[in-house]
DNA sequence: TTGTACGCGTTATCAC
DNA sequence: GTGATAACGCGTACAA
């Protein structure tokens, strides 16, 4: 029959009292820093059991020792749309493997373009923070995390000078696909590009709106595909979807008489809702049409087509990012990084039809 | 020219040294909490300005308020996995919601059965916990939970007694969409699970693997589509997914002679993947063949079809979650809560064809 | 190996 | 409206 009264939680002061301990020689048993006696060891556990403490309580532990053992990624527009997209996803994945070493927790946040009264990320207890994304709005949030000295690394995103940044050869791997498509014979062909800013609006891509993008990814590839294609036709989808894919396509094949034989998308679901579009008017692919993507995802329930895609190192992007963070963490200068995609030719792409 | 020799950042004392005023003004001045003289606070903000002080350090302030602002969200599995599932990012945004009041980022954790060695949910400065899922492993994490005296929710998953916990009316939910296929006449059906315990292993439900099954959604919707179908075959799925989905299609529905005339699977992305494994055989749905889903979720490049389903409220889930975070937060019970789903008939369900 | 004492940077409380 | 002071709970030099 203990007594439960307090209301007050026992700290490492009661426990190394209870166990007629000082208090440094309970921490240390706790954090395994030193070596203590088995015996003195096994009194201060069996003092908390008994107080019902069940170790150092971690903001205080974080105060003390400057870390918390969190680190904050940031990312655009609503969690929901972010996980949607498989990219990410991966990233997410390569973010936690980066960041395996510091056994550090990973807090979400978005940059939210609405509340800027209260941001949050001035207020978290961060180690270190990852920026996510291309949306102006990064700008902001990398002023506050600046303005708190925090380490923080970019990835595929507008970074300042002297932040660390991790990004792609977009345009270059773009380039790769549409040579590709070039060399098969097409001339006819015509672009899906991402959304172009942070409206994400459907449509023709006039040289007025690309004036205006923001989006970096989808500037630098749709920029790589012009290097082979410069008259090439390309509309915008409103997002990485296979729907969004399927109304652009539909858009682009509508017409037989300027139907084009090849279409680039700049995402493996854009592609594949433009082979739904091609499926839905009798075009067979890659017989009557060509159609390449771009990342080099594994799309659930594609089934048997082999995308022709480039070939992005999603989870190696988040590793990179992570790893970076960790080396900051340790005071280390942190690497800016341009990743390498990789073309891989499959079975949607093949020589124009000949009529 | 700013001596910028020191390495140390400015802290709120010094602040409030250069300011002329005290630190617990100074302090005031950040939090808003009381009132100020103008003339005071933009000495105190010119002064921070000054030195380069941009705000209390969270640690610190979480280690003095006792609270870090942080819920943890504890996933089973790889985050990968977790987000590839529409349900789960759903309900991820409803926790968001749920939370809004409270301005708590989310703590992205995973409980992995590996390393027992140190838990980071045990050293996490959290605020409170939400526990997703319902592998064996929940019970670890509860434990350690538990005794931090934290205040934990858990979403469809086995919580111990006196712990606040939403879910579904899974049986029940289930039974209503086995009825309405019933009712269409079919008696010769086929049931699609999801995994039954981590293993996640594919093949038939046998009874040595159902009573072996952890997974409560999976025995909860099994018993449902049981509660009209007591013969039913089973085929239990490695994930949700529609790749899944096609697999276990292929296998069901590969033998002409004793093909079942409708398939109900045990999520909206299985029943895609059974619809596809259809269409490869040639049989058209619902004509050759019924199927039914459960969860309501919108199938990206799904297209024309609507599936029969039962619509589960995932966002709602995640919402009920975090209120009830909120409300521990606060002091006050938090309450366990039982959500219904709601039966939707679409269009991939029809009376069995006639011979 | 164990104990002492101090500081980590804030904020709540209360008096002025 | 402002200021002094005392925790918050811990880690770690340093001394014993």
């Amino acid at each position: 029959m203990t007594s439960q009264e307090t209301p007050r939680r026992a700290t490492i002061a009661d426990v190394a009292r209870a166990a007629g301990v000082a208090t440094s020689t309970a921490s240390v048993v706790f954090s395994g820093k030193a070596k203590v006696a088995t015996a003195t060891r096994e009194r201060v556990l069996a003092a908390a059991a008994e107080l019902g403490y069940s170790g150092p309580d971690p903001r205080a532990a974080s105060l003390r020792r400057g870390r918390s053992g969190i680190v904050a990624v940031v990312l655009e527009g609503h969690l929901r749309a972010a996980f949607l997209d498989p990219v990410t996803t991966a990233m997410m994945d390569g973010l936690t493997d980066g960041l395996a070493d510091l056994s550090a927790g990973i807090l979400l946040m978005r940059d939210d373009p609405g509340e800027s009264d209260t941001a949050p990320l001035a207020n978290a207890p961060v180690d270190a923070v990852v920026l996510i994304g291309c949306s102006g709005r990064t700008r902001t949030s990398l002023e506050i995390v600046r303005g708190r000295g925090l380490p923080v690394v970019v990835i595929e995103g507008d970074a300042g000078e002297g932040i660390p940044r991790i990004s792609l050869d977009n345009a270059a791997a773009a380039a790769d696909v549409a040579r590709h498509v070039r060399d098969l014979g097409h001339t006819e062909v015509a672009l899906v590009t991402l959304h172009l800013d942070a409206a994400r609006e459907r449509g023709a891509v006039t040289p007025a709106r690309l004036d205006a993008a923001t989006v970096e990814v989808t500037i630098d590839r749709l920029a790589g595909m012009r290097s082979i294609f410069p008259d090439a036709p390309a509309i915008s989808a409103a997002g990485s979807l296979i729907d969004e894919g399927l109304l652009v396509g539909r858009m682009l094949l509508a017409d037989a008489e300027n139907r084009p034989t090849a279409v680039l998308a700049q995402s493996d679901l854009l592609a594949v809702g433009v082979m739904r579009a091609a499926e839905e008017l009798g075009l067979r692919v890659p017989e009557d049409l060509s159609v390449a993507g771009f990342d080099g995802i594994a799309v659930d329930g594609l089934g048997g087509p082999v995308l022709t895609t480039s070939v992005q190192p999603a989870v190696e992007k988040g590793r990179a990012a992570g790893e970076q963070v960790a080396r900051m963490l340790r005071g280390e200068q942190g690497i800016t990084q341009n990743l390498t995609c990789r073309f891989r030719a499959g079975t949607t792409t093949a020589p124009p039809p000949v009529h």
